[in-house]
DNA sequence: CGATTCCCCTGATAGC
DNA sequence: TGCTATCAGGGGAATC
């Protein structure tokens, strides 16, 4: 599921693929998925490649935003001509080629490039409008995430600290993924009550969800399910996840089988050794 | 208001 | 083999 080192690496790419270019024509193919009056992005220069928390957003000419979030099983595929065969199979669809089954809009440009919008469970979307869609929490990567800000807002929520982290109002960029294996590395049990953590504890949390997301970035992201880059290779994290998606394997520290448990219809993995619910 | 559940959707998987 | 029920999950809406 895209997150923010997903979504950052896609707009990393995207800016080499499409910045500068205009697009020609929109093909729309399942209406609920687009959001607005497509007919404004049309004959647009893309003039910047955006990205809030897990929402990337084109800036075109003409001021509008075209704004995408992939939520769970979304992805954007640049091609540079029509037909074009990719190296690697594409989750979810059948060929090698674009449009596939799961192909839900289409954007072509004036160099006859396209970008392709697929997403298998149809809960993604793209909008246009005249400001771009942001989450309103602080970006995580950005300069305004602060130990400062992370205290502030742990010791204003009781909510269990997994839930806060992936809470897109108050922190934007983080998800499942990352909410865990940055909790499993501090060694804080992700169902504790946010406000009842210590000052040590918040600093430590602070440096590793910087570190999970900076290595998050570092292999591109993450491939275990639809998510690949513009050019359809996969990411790498998954070969480096902490705790999350490792139910009833070791712990990489103790090897004490990890957990999982369902808590308001999401996941939490834990190692029931290294964060223990008291300390 | 806070906490929880439902819902959107479809391929994979388990159960019979 | 083949059919059916269940599950996963971001985030907004509905409900408790």
């Amino acid at each position: 599921m895209p997150e923010l080192p997903e979504v950052e690496t896609i707009r990393e790419f995207l800016v080499e693929d499409i910045l500068g270019k205009t697009i020609k024509n929109i093909e729309i193919k399942v209406p609920k998925q687009f959001v607005g009056d497509p007919k404004k992005i049309i004959g647009q220069k893309i003039v910047a490649v955006n990205r809030k928390g897990k929402i990337i957003s084109f800036k075109l000419k003409n001021n509008y935003y075209l704004s995408c979030h992939l939520k769970l099983t979304g992805q954007l595929i640049f091609a540079k001509k029509q037909n074009l065969v990719f190296k690697n199979k594409i989750p979810f669809n059948k060929t090698k080629m674009l449009p596939g089954n799961t192909t839900r809009i289409i954007l072509s440009f004036t160099d006859n490039s396209l970008l392709y919008f697929n997403d298998l469970r149809k809960f993604g979307w793209m909008k246009v409008a005249k400001k771009p869609e942001l989450p309103k929490g602080v970006d995580v990567i950005s300069k305004d995430f602060s130990v400062r800000y992370l205290t502030d807002v742990i010791e204003s929520a009781k909510k269990p600290i997994k839930l806060l982290l992936m809470d897109q109002d108050k922190i934007a960029g983080i998800g499942n993924i990352y909410a865990n294996d940055a909790l499993f590395l501090a060694r804080i049990h992700p169902m504790k009550k946010s406000n009842s953590l210590t000052n040590n504890e918040v600093k430590n949390l602070y440096k590793k969800i910087l570190y999970v997301i900076k290595e998050g970035l570092k292999y591109n992201g993450t491939s275990d399910e639809a998510y690949v880059l513009p050019d359809a290779t996969i990411g790498k994290y998954q070969d480096h996840f902490k705790v999350y998606g490792r139910e009833k394997l070791p712990c990489i520290r103790c090897n004490t089988p990890i957990k999982r448990v369902k808590h308001s219809g999401r996941s939490y993995f834990y190692c029931p050794k290294c964060q223990p619910i008291r300390i």
